[in-house]
DNA sequence: TTGTATGCGTTATCAT
DNA sequence: ATGATAACGCATACAA
């Protein structure tokens, strides 16, 4: 049904060779035929097929991205910067959520398939399939997620502000007993973040942190927090796996008639735009979303266009943004140097 | 470089035609053939490629949407719904975001020609150019976007929605003098929202409405309440074009001093989830985003492989959800039937 | 049961 | 300057 290059040819009465000189500007074409040739494309509607584009040029300018999800505004972000750099850069951008589907890897094969390179965020698919794909000789970027041997990886740092956040924490406001609330097999990131403020704790002396598993929606935040407020065992701060979490928290205490931080304090982690418009105002973690996925597809274009894989990682900066859920007070969420309760 | 079908039939000592049959599990194939192939398969890490399997089988395999832009849960949701749907029933997913990049037309036309179908959301490219690739056959869905005869559109309610939201902030709250925060020219949605309030004001017999121009950003919303606030002229009431909006005028309140609702009422659109948390929590209205993804692309599916077109449009309700900021008090957001403010 | 041959739409390399 | 033809990777109709 679709207009092909023979059609244009017959409709101009020439070869498709000379459609596609036409076409593609290169060779000689006498001025008269090349009027025949154009008005024929733009009597016709032809439009070039890419499949067949495609085939030829050994090539399917466009790049696949497989994310475990969508949710949230940091897919967004680094759906945002990776779209950008690939269409600036002449690819089509392909997208896969596995969601834990049990056919994720059938689907990722199939991905493979139809794109000059892969990015592959977090815990997606098992390392096994991944370096299967690899070996096909398709480049991959590995994003937020434990490094492979051989392949590049864009992750944000999380061990040293979560560090930093423990130290804030313990330092300024006198927090000893904390919980962490997320699911640490669930994301490498979320592992990574548990790990630091596990280390950072051991560091100060402090007693063992509770991990409170939960996923990372608003509402696992929610029953995690009245989960923890039924078991009695409240400690003087819960640190959120993410931002909704946290928000989860705030639900839940405010259920419950507790204030945040007068009776617990409460972090986040991605430091969405809302986080400075809750209340109290959330204490959380920026990492550069678009960012990541602006250098993930910077890496993955340059082994597609080099012939030398570059295989260099990239750990981009976070920054804690303390505000008043921590117990900071005023507008330029100055330290309280005493502890908040008595 | 990428192993095909060709080498696996050389390393299995068989035919191309015998490793499809493997492959596809069409056709008979002796067991011990098929072991030989299937262990050629596994050896050499074989995966089909896509373009090979679309040029023969006139068909792609995917399907195509242009989001205007990626950032916030709206479009989240969205895609959400759209990817689900389009990879259950075994198509991949080719996004693209126009950004109001001066050569979308051109990327979009690259894009129809790699998918079996479009899903075309707002204000991403002219009328004309959907219709121009329309006519080269391939199947286009609109979404969120205003109506082209012959094609079917799948969009959420709007002006019943305005008109009931400004039926209960002048019948409850007794408001009279409204403004509106938003760009109607880059949005349908927008457009029709501003649309419904407008024709609400008139039909209460209110003072005319003014329309504070502005993106839909946070940012924006913020820049867009401190010019009223510095213009001495605010209005009893805020409609912002959506919470993102909201949000930036609650920061300039904020600021600036002002008291949500007791200063001015202020109400948002979309109903993202920190809707309920932040303070005073905002009244909003509520879309089916995700069912707004899956609807679009069950229609684009339908289209694609029924040879009749359904043309059917598709509008979802929408809801409005009382909270605070309009001036509703309490748990249950009960009306306030006297006027806010003496 | 298996192999051969053709066509899908495009570009590139020849030959004319 | 133009036309004929091969090649890309795959599936399929047909021949053996």
């Amino acid at each position: 049904m679709p207009v092909t290059i023979k059609d244009v040819a017959k409709y101009a009465g020439v070869s498709i060779a000379t459609v596609s000189r036409v076409q593609n500007g290169i060779g000689q074409v006498s001025p008269e035929t090349q009027k025949r040739v154009l008005a024929a494309i733009r009597q016709l509607n032809y439009i070039p097929n890419r499949v067949g584009q495609a085939l030829q040029g050994q090539r399917h300018a466009a790049l696949g991205i497989v994310f475990p999800d969508f949710s949230g505004p940091y897919y967004s972000g680094v759906m945002l910067g990776f779209e950008n750099q690939a269409v600036t850069a002449g690819y089509s951008v392909v997208v896969l959520a596995t969601h834990r589907r049990p056919e994720s890897t059938q689907l990722i094969v199939d991905l493979a398939g139809r794109v000059d390179g892969l990015v592959m965020m977090d815990r997606t698919v098992s390392n096994d399939t991944v370096t299967d794909i690899a070996r096909c000789g398709i480049p991959i970027v590995l994003l937020a997620r434990s490094a492979i041997t051989g392949m590049p990886c864009v992750r944000c740092e999380n061990r040293q502000a979560a560090e930093e956040l423990v130290g804030h924490l313990n330092g300024e406001h006198g927090y000893r007993k904390f919980a962490f609330l997320g699911n640490p097999d669930l994301s490498f990131d979320v592992m990574e973040r548990w790990q630091g403020i596990q280390s950072a704790i051991q560091q100060f002396h402090l007693p063992d942190p509770d991990l409170i598993r939960c996923e990372y929606r608003q509402a696992d935040g929610r029953q995690a927090a009245h989960d923890l407020l039924a078991s009695g065992q409240l400690p003087e701060c819960l640190l959120c796996a993410n931002d909704e979490v946290a928000f989860g928290v705030y639900q839940a205490m405010r259920e419950a008639g507790k204030r945040i931080p007068q009776d617990v304090a409460v972090t986040g982690w991605d430091d969405v735009l809302t986080a400075d418009l809750v209340d109290p105002p959330l204490t959380s973690v920026r990492q550069p979303t678009q960012q990541l996925g602006d250098v993930a597809a910077h890496t993955l274009l340059t082994m597609i266009e080099q012939t030398v894989k570059p295989l260099s990682s990239t750990i981009l900066p976070s920054r804690v943004v303390f505000r008043h859920s921590c117990g900071c007070i005023g507008k330029g969420c100055e330290f309280r140097t005493e502890a908040l309760r008595p």
